[in-house]
DNA sequence: GTCTATAGTGCGATAGAC
DNA sequence: GTCTATCGCACTATAGAC
């Protein structure tokens, strides 16, 4: 994080990283499968909240109101990190290959948030149709937490998204 | 994708591909910014008919309809592809990599698909989530698409999927 | 068209923990 | 003595600079 927020992502190299880690490049390959992984890994935590907040939510939530507890399960955790969150996305939004690595992270949580609605006995596609509309309203409430103008409630913005994926659903 | 087909994506290189065209792997780089991109130029076309589409729908049409209907419109043209749209995707599907260039480029055909609502009048974030879930009934429906046991209609599976996206949204 | 930097891999050597 | 982490080095392919 210090030498992306110096030189930028692409001006740092993994020799550069493993060198202020005080390792070899051979070595950070062994913990990471790639240079751009090094922002990803450790984010399993965020699945499992968001997965186990599914299992929990009431169980006559329709699927998406399930997928929206998960959604505010995992944005507890997100009030524990600080300034870190706004930080990555600020190098992430400067890259368009870690842009690509975030979204099949983010896709990958849409097949495990279906296969928690399957679970709970919703039949496909409905469960991937849902986890992945729940998904478009993280996308959509995460980038106005982290752009946005203040502090804003992520909370909030997830509920307030929710509502709005609703209206727009139904006929005007 | 003869040599893709072939030897596989990963086992076939650049200058394989350029041998191939009778060019030299400079030109390749001249035409495609990266060797992914070799498999995803020329789906500006999709787009194009997919704003359109979105333009054109009745002005009484909620979001989601609209975008319902840009979807219908760029489906008109799979009809026309033949067999390249299913060997395509077998070559996506078996590359980490190029899932990640797939969904940028969805990603960015969500972002158009916005761009077209707020030119219809509806306002953001709104646009921007029937936009997404837009995609997700597009992703799920072409899914089925080729992965599914016969020739099947994709204008069909469009339409179940946006039918099962609104089920999910509503209580039980 | 040439030349170079960097990502990423394969393999073997080495050192330390238990 | 075994197991594991790191290292060193050679090598290929992508990608970009000139």
């Amino acid at each position: 994080m210090e030498l992306f927020e110096e030189r930028g992502y692409e001006d740092t190299t993994v020799a550069d990283i493993a060198a202020r880690a005080g390792l070899t490049k051979r070595t950070f390959f062994r913990y990471f499968a790639d240079k751009r992984e090094v922002l990803f890994s450790g984010t399993e935590v965020l699945r499992e909240k968001f997965v186990a907040g599914i299992a929990a939510a009431p169980a006559d939530d329709c699927p998406l109101d399930a997928i929206a507890a998960g959604l505010e399960a995992m944005a507890d955790l997100f009030d524990e990190f600080g300034e870190h969150p706004h930080k990555r996305q600020a190098i992430i939004a400067a890259n368009p290959e870690l842009q690509e690595r975030e979204l099949i992270k983010l896709s990958a949580y849409a097949a495990a948030a279906a296969g928690a609605l399957r679970e709970r006995g919703v039949a496909e596609p409905g469960a991937s149709l849902a986890a992945e509309a729940g998904l478009a309203v993280f996308r959509i409430a995460f980038e106005q937490w982290t752009s946005g103008p203040e502090r804003q409630d992520l909370h909030q913005l997830i509920r307030d998204a929710l509502a709005e994926l609703k209206a727009v659903t139904v006929p005007a």
